[in-house]
DNA sequence: AATTCAATGGACAGACAGTAAATCCAAAAT
DNA sequence: ATTTTGGATTTACTGTCTGTCCATTGAATT
């Protein structure tokens, strides 16, 4: 009764791929129109699956909401080495608002959604905090690197000037203007200013 | 059988009271730790009512949640006599943080889930983007009221700045310090840069 | 040919929103 | 005093959604 030991290859590949079709189906809801289907039975049926194979994927409706944000954020390849390679502080902290500008644009309603349903979800919430927590720490090794001496708070200040919610907010307002400009060029009178 | 009138003052004074236990129960409910318990069960229990009564005073969770909203809005009495009875612009604008600063830490949590309820639901949406809206009017009468010549971008910055997520993001993340301070002073740079 | 495993389909329990109807009871009108 | 009204309650129902269990299918692997 020695059990044996099945290393796939197709069968793998095969499950790699409906866990992929459920999370571009789940995306493509959460970026829909309506809300209202954001349910598991509407992602099962978006990717042509099974309800219960979702849950065999994600173990749970908050399991796939995280790797839905996972997903989001690599698939964004958020890279600061621009940043870090720019050549004063201003263009760096320009680089950085850039860079950050470009991952909030790629799917504003489908990130607006996820952190609206985090707040109900302190699980997500949790992951959703320890992103941000991880732009700042991003931000304050930008400064640091340099020398910068300015306080915390003028961090955190510019830390929540290139947030989601300063964008999406600035972005919903007028749907034309691109708010990345008018960010980086207050992340410029903050940091100017707190220099002295 | 000409129907007779009845009008009330100690019944409607009843309705109106209970009108009012259930929206306390809900605002406290909602600011409490456990946000599993926000349901309609669960606010006409910690009201002490039934159910029914509920819908009977409000409609409908949409309804009651509009409600709740508009008494957190109410409640706090935002006042901007004093922002614009500041002497210069500078002094104005930090009125002006200071007001909604006060406005936001009254109920910071609750907001926070009223907010991320919206996300969910396009009425209340609504209704939370028109009370955003009317902050960055009055955000724009106060600086035209001096004359103040800045462009459109720097006014909406400044009003994403004075927004509840900014606030609740810097409180947050360290709730020992006071986010308006920091706030005020970036509100300031960025004025001041846009001045030239 | 035997085994495994992803996937399916169906059934079920538990929460929750929302609706409907019968009833109770105190306040208001006659 | 009686009738009428309307707020509130109780009970029960529909419908939706999450989460779980399980027997079964069928293709991939041994």
């Amino acid at each position: 009764m020695s059990p044996r030991v099945y290393k796939s290859d197709k069968r793998q590949a095969a499950a790699e791929d409906t866990r992929l079709r459920i999370l571009t189906a789940a995306r493509s809801l959460l970026a829909a129109a309506k809300p209202t289907q954001i349910t598991l039975d509407g992602i099962a049926k978006a990717a042509d699956v099974s309800r219960q194979t979702v849950y065999n994927a994600f173990g749970t409706r908050a399991g796939l909401l995280e790797a839905l944000f996972d997903g989001l954020a690599t698939r964004a390849g958020v890279d600061l080495s621009e940043a870090f390679a720019a050549p004063d502080v201003d263009a760096a902290l320009r680089r950085f608002t850039e860079t950050f500008s470009r991952f909030w644009a790629a799917d504003p309603v489908a990130i607006r959604r996820l952190r609206g349903m985090a707040v109900l979800d302190s699980e997500l919430d949790r992951l959703l905090r320890e992103r941000d927590d991880m732009r700042r720490t991003a931000l304050g090794s930008l400064l640091a690197a340099r020398g910068v001496e300015v306080g915390p708070e003028t961090i955190d200040v510019v830390w929540q000037l290139t947030g989601f919610e300063v964008y999406d907010g600035l972005a919903r307002r007028d749907p034309e203007r691109d708010p990345t400009g008018p960010i980086a060029d207050a992340v410029s009178a903050v940091y100017a200013a707190a220099r002295g």
